[in-house]
RNA sequence: GGGCGGUUAGCUCAGCUGGUUAGAGCGCCUGCUUUACACGCAGGAGGCCGGAGGUUCGAGUCCUCCACUGCCCACCA
């Protein structure tokens, strides 16, 4: 384990370093956590990627997330359950398997229920666990041992007594009525699972002569003439006054040449197309509605496979769009044509298939949700959650789009006519009139014993299951002790794109059976698009593999990328510019790393380095409090769910404050050996700065750790892994403005020498000899003198007391970085009139700021309105700008002309 | 039709409750084989924070309107 430093690897090697880590922290059990009373809990249930997935950067977004919380809150002492799951995912499975059949010439009807479903077990068995593996290339600290499928005996058993229960209470429902039908699936679909599509297609203009024989019609619009076979009426807006006289008369319907009355309904627009609308209540929701209102026939013209029915007369077993054509072109021959026109309009698709979906009349299982404004109902309960603020939405303005979609839910149609999934757990006797639910299989009819008995063939819609996610996987219905130790749990992470179909469902659900709400806090991310900004997906051809990433820039790298620079509920793009900058900050970590561990090479001296007890150095207490002031802006931007912001400033504190400042100034003391040696403070800041990235860089933090850990003392206890080692807090006396203030003057110091070099171009390694006039800083920088000379190649550097320039120094450039004034003597390499003007174009400058801050502070209405410390801050300010103004002038009046 | 975002440096984006001279990465320009790192170091250029009003001592940040753009919802016959 002790390799010298001159065997640790250049660079970092993730590929052999990853599975290695990822099976000892599995191995120690780090992922599992008790039921313990002593610790506060802390859950995230993951969202269940569909078995039949392979891992996307959706997944990766969201592993990245959920990993960095748990891993944060573990750390912080928390029990934290990272609980993962895969959902049998209905249809997508369905298809899966229905396609590998295919492609023996096998249909699902062919085998047969049960063998088909044999065969799609096994394709699980087979195929299923890839998605976890892939989560465990990614790091993802979850509970294996908890793992939870959604046809799991728990969840199963969740769904049945969940759906029992809400039969019973008359919840649950089976109802005729109009659907949204997939021809391609051939089952029922919820309102969700409905994708509207701006499609161009054609209004059609058709008339329908009055049955009076009088010669008069009523012209109605349409987009779609073929439903126009099952018409059972015409509507018009009651308060039209064009159609008056028409209403409660009948009119004749083109080729069925049908009688069908012409009623008046408000639902009607009387603005739209020629204010009269066609009348099918079987294939079309308002048509269904007005059908309802006004007592019309339903005729279904349109079948389950997605062609006409008997009820369309010669048209009977035409294909839908066939059809179309069809009708139109008789309607033209007969005349009753009167015109086409191009319309665009929304055409509803299935979500899963794309096919276009065909409302239709269908018995079908429903759960009635109520209404959220009633506060007994299953939607007013889930609306109250959001609404009083039990629930809290990052970031917050989905809540208003979760409670504006269940202020317009309607109910929600369960039932699904595939054979995978949860079994609709409803029995029919052929002796009893009433259907039986039973969270048992039943064998025999519980009410009249008969053994004639035929279980419902549908199943639940996939997302029923997924609503009761949860609690399901705690344990539920049972009083588990996961139950009662994690529910309600502490985080739900997801996509927006999911909040109606998963998050509203998961609170009905939730506290519907639990009667408390599923999580606290919802925390949704956006979608990952490619660095076009279009949406990825597979047709597109432009979706990125997180296997092939990790591959090429490491875990790390990758969750980095992901996860930085970009705000809750923000889309963002990947791009090879953000994997390579997260890769390039993996590497300089390594090599931060690579250096403090050469240097603690042999060395005795360490002690102390845990907890620095005394800090005499002006740079180490400058870089512990920095460090502190860091720990303490993580911690609060983890709070608040801001991990990008936390990942920031771990960034620049690690590039900039710990890589180009702090260990450029060790260096000096190490070579020099002048001074309190800087390697315990190198080993601690380090040390801490590892476990601050951990939640986010987990891979490369845990290896570096346990070869920094090796190479230093004891002290106190040592836990055996970083993922289980506390996370860092500030420890406020090690607050330190003073040496905050003097150090910022040395960099800036070196700063303005470095800068005035470039401009000139004078070689870096050409030594400069230098004056500072350090009016109330000579201390400091004669005890930065070494720093200073060595960062700027200042040589000799001469520290003036007061205003004493050595005349000398006049020849030359004054940079006034104040308070402090630093002389570089360059004769010939700068004219006096260039110099002059340069000072004057900075006094300039210092003039204006001066004069601004000037109007603040006097400015009675700030100072009473402005909070103290802004007040105190401009005046402070304002006290600067005039010495260095002063400065200034004083510089300009000596350079005499 | 309703609602919600976005519009900040050439590109991709941060900027939380209004308070220094608005930041980062990439790209660009100038120098550097300085023994942790060229996946690097040093220096630099580049922004009327979409437009117009308003509130305020003070606005990228709050309010109103407008423009462009993306998304969500809706029974657009």
């Amino acid at each position: 384990m002790t390799a010298n430093a001159s065997q640790i690897p250049r660079a970092y090697n993730a590929a052999s370093v990853e599975p290695r880590v990822y099976q000892q922290w599995q191995d120690q059990g780090y992922f599992t956590p008790d039921v313990d009373p002593d610790k506060q809990p802390f859950c995230i249930i993951m969202p269940p990627p569909n078995v039949t997935g392979e891992l996307h950067l959706g997944h990766a977004l969201t592993a990245s997330i959920e990993d960095a919380l748990c891993r944060w809150r573990r750390m912080m002492g928390d029990a934290a359950l990272w609980l993962p799951g895969k959902d049998h995912a209905g249809i997508a499975t369905q298809w899966v398997v229905e396609r590998l059949l295919a492609e023996e010439g096998l249909s699902r009807h062919d085998l047969g229920r049960e063998k088909f479903l044999e065969r799609v077990w096994e394709w699980v068995a087979q195929y299923g666990n890839t998605i976890d593996e892939q989560h465990k290339r990614l790091g993802a600290s979850c509970d294996w041992s908890r793992l939870r499928f959604t046809l799991d005996p728990g969840p199963a058993l969740a769904v049945r007594t969940t759906f029992v229960n809400l039969y019973n209470k008359g919840l649950i429902y089976r109802h005729e009525r109009i659907i949204n039908w997939c021809p391609r699936c051939a089952t029922a679909l919820s309102d969700l699972e409905v994708e509207y599509e701006e499609t161009d297609g054609k209004l059609y203009h058709i008339k329908y002569p009055l049955a009076d024989g009088s010669g008069g019609s009523i012209t109605v619009a349409t987009t779609r003439p073929e439903s126009m076979l099952g018409d059972t009426g015409v509507a018009v807006h009651p308060d039209d006054s064009r159609y008056q006289d028409l209403v409660g008369r009948q009119v004749i319907l083109p080729i069925m040449e049908r009688p069908i009355p012409v009623v008046a309904d408000a639902a009607l627009d009387m603005e739209f197309g020629t204010g009269a609308l066609k009348v099918t209540p079987g294939h079309d929701l308002l048509d269904f509605e007005i059908g309802e209102r006004q007592g019309l026939e339903i005729i279904n013209i349109i079948g389950f496979d997605g062609n006409l029915t008997a009820a369309a007369g010669k048209y009977a077993g035409v294909e839908r769009f066939q059809a179309r054509r069809e009708v139109a072109a008789e309607l033209e021959s007969l005349g009753a044509l009167e015109k086409v026109e191009d319309y665009n309009h929304s055409v509803g698709h299935c979500q899963r298939c794309d096919a276009v979906v065909e409302p239709l009349i269908s018995l079908q299982w429903f759960l009635n949700v109520g209404k959220h404004d009633d506060p007994a109902s299953i939607a007013g309960r889930a609306h109250a959650a959001v609404a009083n603020g039990d629930i809290k939405m990052v970031p917050d303005r989905f809540s208003r789009v979760y409670l504006n979609w269940l202020e317009n839910i309607r109910d929600w149609c369960i039932s699904r006519q595939l054979w995978w999934g949860h079994r609709i757990p409803v029995w029919y006797c052929a002796a009893c009139p009433d259907p039986i639910a039973s969270i048992d299989d039943l064998t025999g009819c519980p009410n009249c014993g008969a053994e004639d008995l035929r279980q419902d063939p549908d199943v639940l819609d996939t997302w029923f299951s997924s609503g009761l996610w949860p609690h399901s996987t705690l344990g539920w219905p049972d009083d588990s002790d996961d139950l009662g130790y994690f529910y309600p749990t502490t985080v739900m992470e997801t996509g927006y794109d999911i909040l109606f179909f998963w998050i509203a469902r998961m609170i009905m659900m939730g506290i519907e059976n639990t009667g408390d709400i599923p999580f606290r806090t919802v925390y949704l991310h956006g979608l990952v698009r490619d660095a076009q900004g279009a949406k990825m997906s597979k047709t597109r051809g432009n979706t990125l593999d997180p296997l092939d990433l990790i591959e090429l820039y490491g875990t790390d790298a990758l969750r980095f990328a992901l996860t930085t620079g970009t705000a809750p509920g923000n889309d963002l793009r990947i791009t090879e510019g953000k994997l390579e900058a997260a890769r390039n900050f993996a590497n300089k970590v390594w090599n931060a790393a690579r250096y403090v561990m050469t240097g603690l090479e042999g060395q005795t001296a360490l002690e102390g380095w845990s907890d620095l007890p005394a800090l005499e150095h002006r740079e180490d207490r400058w870089i512990v409090s920095r460090l502190d002031r860091v720990t303490v802006e993580v911690g609060e931007a983890l709070e608040s769910f801001e991990l990008g912001e936390a990942q920031q400033k771990l960034y620049e504190f690690v590039w900039n404050d710990f890589c180009d400042w702090y260990i450029e100034m060790a260096k000096i003391r190490l070579r020099s050996g002048v001074g309190p040696s800087p390697l315990p403070v190198l080993a601690h800041v380090l040390e801490r700065t590892l476990r601050l990235l951990h939640p986010f860089m987990p891979f490369i933090t845990e290896e570096i750790w346990q070869n920094l850990m090796a190479r230093l003392p004891s002290e106190g206890d040592r836990p055996a892994s970083i993922m289980i080692a506390p996370y860092p807090q500030a420890q406020p006396p090690r607050a330190d403005r003073q040496a905050e203030e003097e150090v910022n003057l040395v960099m800036q110091a070196i700063r303005a020498v470095r800068n005035t070099r470039a401009q000139l171009r004078i070689p870096a390694d050409r030594p400069l000899p230098a004056q500072v006039q350090a009016d109330g800083f000579q201390q400091a920088i004669e005890e930065e003198a070494q720093v200073i000379q060595a960062l700027s190649r200042v040589e000799p550097l001469q520290v003036l007391s007061g205003d004493s320039p050595a005349s000398d120094a006049m020849n030359g450039v004054t940079l006034v970085v104040n308070p402090l004034v630093v002389r570089l003597p360059l004769e010939g390499v700068i004219d006096l009139s260039a110099e002059r003007q340069r000072l004057e174009g900075e006094l300039d400058n210092a003039r204006k700021n001066l004069a601004r801050v000037e109007n603040l502070v006097s400015n009675p209405n700030f100072r009473a309105k402005a909070k103290p410390e802004v007040v105190q801050n401009e005046e402070e300010r304002f006290r600067s700008l005039t010495d260095q103004t002063r400065r200034l002038e004083e510089i300009i009046s000596q350079l005499g002309g």
